[in-house]
DNA sequence: CTGAAAGCGCTTACAG
DNA sequence: CTGAAAGCGCTTACAG
């Protein structure tokens, strides 16, 4: 390529002065809609590209916002990137991403990375383990931060979540309402709200119906579809196998699904089976699988907005916002020992 | 905050200039020692972060890659994308990431985004559509290319993709050796490289054991689980239905079989089905999927290995380098009609 | 081994 | 409505 057009060039080809070029370029209303016309059509004939790293080493905004997640390849996280996306497109804000995996190490990478950039915001899931310092060490260096799916204890930034514990306790009264007294939970970990919650939800649920959760119904750990896959296979050759599961998100209890399928158990019949977050997959699923929907939709949708709301300079909140989960009753619970598969509408 | 640090903070607060404190930061082996430790110790202390516009401003390097696909949360997908990120990680670059959901204006809004920050490099799955000239835009403008998975006619960068027409033709021999007559492809469309050789690769198999593929085994479309969820409830009632369906993906596949049985049918059993990119899940579905593995790590380490190689001065290549598929044997094809499910290894 | 100075390409008061 | 000039925070010859 020739010698790189930048504002002067324009200029000069036009014997105006770069200030003219750069507020006609931006629309600005002080520019006479003659030179702004002249300006514009000059730009593109000779293929001006802006340079937003020396606009925003000015302005000190650079119209970019970093969005950290454990994995976006799961469905659960992506779906919520999904609105997310949406709504900063709509805002002309670029978005980075980055998976942390749990490691806060990487996490904390991303976030410095951002930092140097002099990204406009970040909005987190934050890792396993995540102290508030972390949090408050990026607000400290102006990137308001804004919490997804995940919350911190004192980080005293607002943040969208479902009401893991009230949505977990819906999936058990289901189950129990459905004949069912034995009931495991399936993956998650302690470690992270999310897993504490739901597991409280689950737990709190049947002593309220006077039932005692018995130590092997709680199979900690599996947070994939190769875990819950895993898990299953365990499961099934239990002694005295629980006649149903919820699992920790939906993406463990597909895995579950194929396991006890592959252990010769039929999901839906020999075993009830209840997810979590209802990811899209949930309906398709064979049985369609009875899940809890986590609001997605409206995480996704409400962090972008809160995030860009604060970029517009509204008074930060420190809120955290709990999304009611809602129970999706379908054939991999709701029929479970009654009828055979395939039969349901 | 308080005030900004900056180079010159710390360069006032020990008395030496900033361009000793540029020097140290970076570990120039022009600062003494003493003087490194000391301004290392400083900035460390006073919380000092590096501006990277500012330096990307003046070396013209931004240390951003951009990688744009048609999805991330396609499986296919993000397994290459996981391979990238672990190359450029390890190369301490920063990834920006988009999809573009095959629509050329949000691929190019992307690309000229990419440009106005001044990155090294893209990594791209073009949307379907994509002229040359827009590969040679992004070239011409400083922004080195390489293509994944599909490749464009003409626009001289280099590309790794799976040999799609030899892969498919692997899927089609495995279900005639199966015994299999009357094989329906199930999704795809002919506006991508991979939809035609695919297709291709599909057709010619069938001619060349003597079968003339009927119209209504070309089910063309569907490209996500869903669509191939549907297309398995018109499959299930076509009066004559063909034995076995290899499908465009697994994604495809594994929809096609949740829709095999919700329509009663059993897969692997009633219907033969093949996949195709061997993505982790095919492993665990029940029945096991058998696919043509397509090289997502091969694709995704060789892609962002040849686009650093450039970055680091290498010469430009223009090849496009065609992986070659292995078949994956399992029992979603291999046990059709013989014997039922539960009973395989 | 260290410092003074120019410059990367914008935007923004300020002056006219 | 338009222009001259300063400055955002770095890096890089160049001089010493």
């Amino acid at each position: 390529m020739a010698q790189k057009v930048k504002l002067s060039t324009i200029a000069d080809e036009l014997g105006v002065s770069t200030a003219t070029v750069s507020l006609a370029l931006r629309d600005s209303p002080l520019v006479a809609d003659v030179t702004r016309n002249r300006i514009k059509e000059t730009a593109r004939d000779l293929g001006y590209i802006y340079n937003r790293r020396a606009a925003s080493l000015r302005t000190s905004r650079s119209g970019i916002v970093g969005v950290c997640v454990h994995d976006v390849m799961n469905p659960f996280y992506g779906e919520i990137l999904k609105y997310v996306e949406h709504e900063l497109d709509r805002r002309r804000q670029t978005f980075i991403l980055s998976n942390h995996y749990d490691d806060l190490s990487k996490q904390r990478a991303f976030v410095d990375t951002l930092l140097q950039l002099g990204a406009d915001g970040l909005i987190l899931s934050p890792a396993v383990g995540t102290p508030a310092a972390d949090i408050k060490l990026a607000e400290g260096n102006d990137l308001p931060t804004v919490l997804i799916a995940r919350t911190i204890e004192g980080a005293g930034v607002c943040g969208f979540r479902g009401d893991d514990a009230f949505g977990m306790a819906l999936a058990v009264d289901h189950l129990i309402g459905e004949g069912h007294r034995e009931i495991a939970m399936v993956g998650g970990t302690p470690q992270t709200s999310t897993g504490q919650d739901r597991e409280a939800g689950w737990r709190t649920a049947l002593l309220k119906a006077g039932i005692e959760p018995r130590p092997e119904w709680r199979i900690e750990g599996p947070r994939s579809r190769d875990a819950g896959f895993q898990a299953a296979l365990g499961f099934a050759r239990l002694e005295r196998r629980p006649t149903a599961a919820v699992c920790f998100s939906d993406l463990v209890a597909l895995g579950f699904m194929y396991g006890l399928a592959r252990a010769g158990l039929t999901p839906g019949v020999d075993v009830a089976v209840v997810g979590y977050d209802d990811i899209e997959e949930a309906e398709i699923a064979t049985p369609s699988l009875s899940t809890v929907s986590n609001g997605q939709a409206e995480v996704g949708h409400r962090a972008a907005g809160a995030l860009l709301d604060r970029l517009s300079g509204n008074p930060a909140s420190d809120e955290t916002v709990l999304i009611k989960p809602v129970l999706r009753m379908r054939d991999s619970s709701h029929f479970a020992g009654r009828l055979p598969l395939g039969t349901s509408g």
